[in-house]
DNA sequence: TTCCAGGGGTAGA
DNA sequence: TCTACCCATGGA
């Protein structure tokens, strides 16, 4: 067992359910019990299942055990350790530095006033950069219910004990298996390609995670890749910590229009809808996603 | 069978 | 930059 620490304004349970994330392969989120499990990566190619929990509520130390695999009994060794840590901080966004956001949400009033006290703004992610990637791209151009199966077939096909696969494991499993088993349809060309790039080390996520340039920049990187477009890519921003773009999809048409354009006749073009969240300049996307929130509340994402 | 989903890609203005 | 148009595929 061990605790990391957590900053005073972090909330275990709106950060795990803060989007869709938290109810794909591998994680398995408890809402009831408040508890989130999923299996890790170790070094040395090993595995671990950690169930995670905030028994002490916000701002108290994240909880980590290790219910199955390497270090359930004898507990976590050192590297094992660090990994499972530095895999859970990512996980939760524990770095996060939400102030500046929760300071204008308090100055933008209703609503918006009520998302510092919602412990709303960090974004739950996968354990590695890869992960987040092959999940967005199972977002794309198909029903919730489709990613879910996309992204739970992967696992079983090509992960090792109930683990979301390496990009190496991805990219040895090769595009015809991604598509006619993990039933990837067309992105498992797309899907084998990020393997690959970065299993050989073209690419590599990692370097996005510290990136200091331009969100611009940045999001040319990730188009790069095939199948990652303008939604793709700003989904995959958010989860990099860049709020400035807002990923334009069904559903946040669906939800503007809806809360926003009541009585207009016409669907308003995507420029009108993104206008109403230009204000918030560098945290739009965590602006209109807390629109959402509000609007879903109770309902979940 | 038809329709559409937390779109992508391209060409042309 | 914006728009129009075509593309793909599994599931409801």
């Amino acid at each position: 067992m061990m605790r990391i620490d957590s900053p005073p304004d972090f909330d275990f349970t709106a950060t795990v359910a803060s989007h869709g994330w938290c109810v794909l392969a591998p994680l398995a989120w408890d809402a009831e019990a408040g508890t989130l499990e999923a299996p890790l990566r170790l070094p040395r190619g090993r595995t671990t299942r950690v169930r995670m929990e905030q028994p002490g509520g916000r701002g108290a130390p994240v909880v980590v055990t290790a219910v199955a695999g390497a270090g359930s009994r004898a507990g976590l060794s050192d590297p094992d350790g660090r990994a499972v840590g530095a895999a859970v901080s990512r996980m939760l966004r524990l770095d996060q530095d939400l102030s500046t956001f929760h300071a204008r949400c308090r100055d933008a009033g209703s609503p918006f006033d009520r998302a510092p006290g919602a412990g709303f703004g960090r974004l739950l992610r996968s354990a590695t950069a890869f992960e987040d990637l092959a999940k967005i791209l199972a977002t794309t151009n198909t029903a919730w219910s489709g990613t879910k199966g996309m992204v739970a077939r992967l696992v079983d096909v090509a992960g090792r004990d109930g683990a979301f696969p390496t990009a190496a494991e991805v990219a040895a499993i090769g595009p015809e298996r991604i598509r006619s088993e993990a039933r990837w349809g067309y992105r498992a060309a797309s899907l084998a390609g990020i393997a690959e790039a970065v299993a050989s080390g073209d690419v590599d996520p990692a370097r996005w995670e510290t990136w200091e340039g331009p969100s611009g920049e940045l999001e040319e990187e990730i188009r790069a890749l095939p199948g990652f477009g303008p939604y793709a890519a700003a989904h995959a921003l958010a989860l990099l910590g860049r709020f400035d773009r807002i990923g334009v999809d069904t559903v946040f048409r669906e939800f503007v229009r809806r809360r926003h354009f009541p009585k207009a006749r016409k669907v308003p073009p995507d420029r009108r809808m993104l206008a109403v969240y230009e204000k918030w300049g560098e945290w739009r996307m965590l602006a209109y996603w807390f629109d959402l929130w509000v609007d879903y509340d109770g309902r979940g994402l």
